[in-house]
DNA sequence: CGTTGTGAAGGAGTTCACAGCA
DNA sequence: TGCTGTGAACTCCTTCACAACG
């Protein structure tokens, strides 16, 4: 319930596992988790579940473990998970293509309440059970649907200009699939996801004959 | 061209992000960056870029800078981007599908050789240039073209065992697309890249009014 | 007894600040 | 003079190990 705490970076960004965990756990009717259940189910080990889990407060039980569902709420509440957020798709292409019909985005919250693209072939065809709006109209679907997320996937050239008219529409977080560096102001939330990154840390270590696994983005 | 050190995760991790600049510089025509140059096009700071050059060993050029050509080829070295290497997309829904017609895999070396799905509807269809194949013929495929990567776009229900199958064929590297943990053997090495993860963290930091822009897988 | 919560120790990554070299 | 390369300080994260407690 306090919230006093600064959670750390590391902390935040395997959040979403455990929640995931829990939510696997919740759907096979199990009420409590160990710490150890959870670092086995996400691939970590239980102190750092442990170590985790108390900067969001003290909400296991000694002897037994987490309650699934409290913990659950919880960390959903951190997460700012609780209402439904709208999020805008810039870019058709086949990512953006891929990204609109995608369910991942529905079942956590976030919903998909427009595409726009700029190639007037393609504003007005219907992709993933939405009509493409043209992106000219950006601020106004900003405006109507409370945007506060954006999924760039346009290519990158154009990133930085999509990026600079989102954040003049007023929307407060961007993920990018632009393989380039986007510069935002410091109140606004930019995370980039390369595949082609991906791929080449992949290289490194697998040249290497070993490596770390795991990696969340 | 010395190669006795070790060098960080962290570093690995924006390797690509230097080189992206190089390529970039090279394009416009630039044959030096400073470390500020390549800070500046990657969001870093000067410090961090010089101390992860420095891993690599010496090759800049005090009161200079880096020579973009030599340093290109060092940074794709040590990557293990100087071969082609041979991927396989497992899974062709939405987002595998959009993979399999992503150029930038192509790009920087890696070369996609085969699309594989277990669905018999999809088996036989042209998806991004390739016929679909079926995923019994994964040892195949792999011993064909010497696969050393794969591509795992299937639901998280069967990653596991398809990242399974991918290993007993002698695939050693993994980049997971699949909302879940995957348990490999040490010689493998696997990325996990979730698009609702990705989200879930934009939230936390969307909520709080604030963050730490920029991330990479 | 089993499992959490946490100080303390250890390790990794970042930043500082400047000597050293072209 | 300008910019690299790097020891040293610092901050952040992880792991250890165990007291506290249901």
């Amino acid at each position: 319930m306090d919230e006093g705490r600064r959670i750390p970076q590391a902390t935040v960004a395997r959040l979403p596992r455990y929640l995931q965990a829990l939510v696997e756990a919740s759907e096979a009717g199990t009420l409590t988790l160990s710490s150890d259940d959870l670092a086995r189910a996400s691939g970590l080990n239980s102190a750092k579940v442990r170590k985790d889990l108390s900067f969001l407060g003290t909400y296991g039980t000694r002897g037994v473990g987490y309650n699934v569902a409290e913990l659950t709420t919880e960390i959903s509440g951190v997460l700012g998970l609780t209402d439904d957020r709208a999020v805008v798709i810039i870019g058709v292409g086949n990512l953006g293509s891929a990204l609109a019909s995608y369910e991942g985005f529905d079942r956590r919250g976030f919903k998909v309440v427009a595409l726009l693209d700029a190639d007037p072939e393609k504003v007005g065809t219907e992709v993933g059970g939405h009509v493409v709006r043209d992106v000219a109209e950006l601020d106004q679907v900003v405006a109507e649907h409370d945007v506060t997320f954006a999924v760039i996937a346009v290519p990158a050239a154009n990133a930085q200009d999509v990026a600079d008219a989102l954040i003049h529409a007023g929307v407060a977080a961007l993920l990018n699939f632009a393989p380039t560096h986007l510069t935002v102001p410091d109140q606004v939330t930019c995370r980039t996801v390369d595949l082609s990154t991906e791929l080449q840390i992949l290289s490194f270590y697998e040249q290497l004959g070993d490596g770390p696994s795991a990696a969340v983005g």
